[in-house]
DNA sequence: CCAACGTCCTGCGTGC
DNA sequence: TGCACGCAGGACGTTG
């Protein structure tokens, strides 16, 4: 499930072996895949740049047009040189000077949009975890209208961009906050805690190119290192590394929810 | 506006 | 051993 710390992870890594190559042809594979416009249009372009915003990613190229990728649940973005890389989950590629760009996605949740560079496929999205105006004071009035829990209001990509459920529950074992309590019983304080945390984790994460915690790769094929760093995702009765309790796992809004019950009791 | 829930999809783990 | 089934979840659509 590739989140912030997983699609930047992919946008340096792609930026370092794509900036500057000429898309010369493409094709997809799996048509439901693509969102809108047509990757054709991109033919004889050059790439200039590839960003990211929330969990999104978008290739800019010297036309007005740019590609935007989601890569929903199992996509991977790789770089493939010698032409090894063709699979059944293969949905999409763009041939460049010296390689392709393979979209592979297993559970084919993942999209692409061709669109205006300034018309992106995302609407209404939340603030970026590292936008230095992403304040308590700026969103607490939002979250005090939300009966929801705090875990799930996390997920909401309309307030903060780029968490998912991995990070939902590390960010939450991290400030101690318990995950069913409600959005509109956070303080500012606590809110504060949770956004320096989103950035101290997402940073880490990106620093172990991010969580492989099963499909996940990098564009060069390798998994991210930092599912060695989870404290509590996946780790159900396993111990608390904060007091040995075991870790509980529960269900918020259909999604798996992990945290110690002692650490995360209010 | 918000919440609840279904939908999409395929590999894998479970249980009979 | 083999097969049926349920689970995993990001974003969006529908319903209330």
């Amino acid at each position: 499930m590739p989140e912030l710390p997983e699609v930047e992870s992919v946008r340096r890594m792609l930026a370092a072996q794509i900036k500057g190559k000429r898309i010369f042809k493409s094709k997809i594979l799996l048509p439901r895949i693509l969102k809108s416009g047509s990757l054709a249009e991109l033919h004889n372009s050059t790439i200039l740049g590839i960003h990211r915003r929330g969990k999104y990613l978008q290739i800019n190229t010297n036309t007005p047009l740019s590609i935007f990728f989601h890569l929903g649940m199992t996509g991977s973005l790789l770089w493939d040189a010698d032409s090894t890389g063709m699979d059944n989950y293969i949905r999409a590629w763009l041939e460049l000077d010296d390689g392709r760009v393979l979209f592979r996605d297993i559970r084919t949740f993942g999209k692409i949009w061709i669109r205006a560079e300034n018309d992106p496929p995302w609407s209404n999205i939340g603030y970026e975890p590292f936008d230095p105006s992403l304040t308590a004071d700026v969103i607490i009035l939002r979250l005090q209208k939300r009966s929801m829990n705090i875990k799930t209001v996390l997920l909401d990509q309309k307030l903060i961009a780029g968490i998912g459920n991995i990070y939902a529950s590390e960010v939450l074992y991290d400030t101690n906050i318990n995950p069913c309590k409600p959005a509109k019983e956070i303080t500012e304080d606590e809110l504060t805690r949770i956004i320096n945390s989103i950035r101290v984790i997402s940073k880490a994460s990106i620093n172990s190119s991010g969580t492989t915690f099963r499909d996940f790769r990098l564009s060069n094929g390798k998994e991210g290192g930092f599912a060695n760093f989870l404290k509590v995702y996946g780790k159900e009765n396993d111990p608390c590394p904060k007091c040995s309790t075991n870790i509980q796992r529960i269900v918020l809004s259909q999604r798996s929810t992990f945290f110690c019950p002692i650490c995360q009791r209010n």
